[in-house]
DNA sequence: TGTACATCAGTGAACGCGCGTTCACTGATGTAC
DNA sequence: TGTACATCAGTGAACGCGCGTTCACTGATGTAC
């Protein structure tokens, strides 16, 4: 029922006419599915939309959902971008609480990036309600999580991975449901949502180093 | 180009065959958008798998997006019934942390039931994907912080609805990404997104409290 | 620098299929007297 | 209790359309000598 469709993409763009084709396509695609969702978006379409043939898709894509993926695969890495850089900022603090502290920091570019790509969210969205590619999202996530617990474990002597990974699985994914309400939710506004989120996760942390500390 | 569409259900079911064959349509059409996607259900897929032909279905329905549109509905009362039956339980106890005490209740409740009703995520998922679907969820979640924010506000007097109502719907939010996390992420078990989410969420309310009692 | 050839980029035309939806109809159940 | 009629439930057959995808092709760019 569910048979294997290759999400990859089929031939990379060499020229520089075929980066722009290429391109256009995953912005194009973006547009389709904030205006029409991901069960009326088609190659057909996309093509037409784009000022291309629909043969010119399909020798980069092998199919649908492979334009989907990479879509999603570009959004990731962007996100993940963000990531890197709020790690990279607070390296040099060794203090524990470095990274709860400047936290906010992470929240607001993840929250304007989002913002200023229109589209992002969709994709997100799309993502997750397409079987085939729930685990887009999910693994970059978990590579999210990773990053973060390589940064602390070894700065908390005594802490587990074990113990830590969920915890700050669960605060990605908190964080992020927090960014889709700042663009979902006119009724809440966008500062409002860093802010408290923000203290919300600082909360949550400070109460387990203080546990830690005890130790 | 995003033209209106009847969204409502166009004949209730009368006799009881006729109750049967809808609640089949919505029960198939569960299914499949887990199995499937919404991207690839379709109103003859349905039919078939329903055992009814397709014209039966469109005696109920106006359209696609009214079926997927009474899965929604048929979820968020399922959900609401939950915190319904939330805040009553805690309705005689007048000190101001009771709910947050509490708390742990409805997000167990939340996340055994939609785990006992598989495709309930599908449905959220399916819904917050498809543009013209997308109120439900926002309205369900609304919906949800007034019935908390009326019982709160008036037992928290100086405290502002204006204040209070963003907090709680940044709740609602982060408890429902809470209850998706434990069944899309298999790699964090379900006790310890219930425990730590509930540490959060208190965590959070309890010191909102602390200050409002400084004032 | 010119040219021959290889590779890359994009097109024209077509395919079979499942989609959403409708119409005029038959058969089943409920109700008034 | 029987029967006539109204309403409800479900069907057969069909529609035009856009879908995803493919093939054999032409035109544009890069490269080796």
């Amino acid at each position: 029922m569910d048979e294997a469709v290759d999400l990859a993409v089929k031939r990379a763009p060499r020229q520089k006419r075929a980066v722009e084709t290429y391109e256009r396509i995953l912005d194009v695609a973006t547009r389709l599915l904030s205006e029409i969702g991901v069960e009326r978006i088609s190659t057909n379409l996309i093509a037409a939309e784009a000022g291309i043939k629909v043969p010119t898709l399909y020798r980069y894509f092998p199919n649908k959902y492979a334009v989907l993926m990479a879509l999603g695969d570009r959004l990731m890495t962007r996100q993940n971008e963000i990531v890197v850089e709020w790690l990279a900022r607070n390296e040099d603090d060794e203090r524990p609480e470095a990274l709860i502290e400047d936290f906010h920091f992470l929240l607001d570019r993840s929250i304007d990036a989002t913002r200023a790509e229109p589209g992002a969210l969709t994709i997100m969205l799309a993502l997750r309600a397409v079987p085939r590619l729930q685990e887009v999202r999910l693994g970059s996530h978990r590579q999210i999580t990773d990053a973060i617990a390589d940064r602390i474990v070894p700065r908390l002597p005594g802490a587990t991975r074990a113990e830590l990974w969920p915890r700050i699985r669960l605060s990605v994914e908190l964080g992020y449901a927090a960014v889709e309400m700042a663009l979902e939710e006119p009724l809440v506004d966008a500062a409002t949502v860093k802010r408290e989120t923000a203290n919300q996760i600082q909360a949550y942390w400070r109460g387990w180093l203080a546990e830690y500390l005890k130790r």
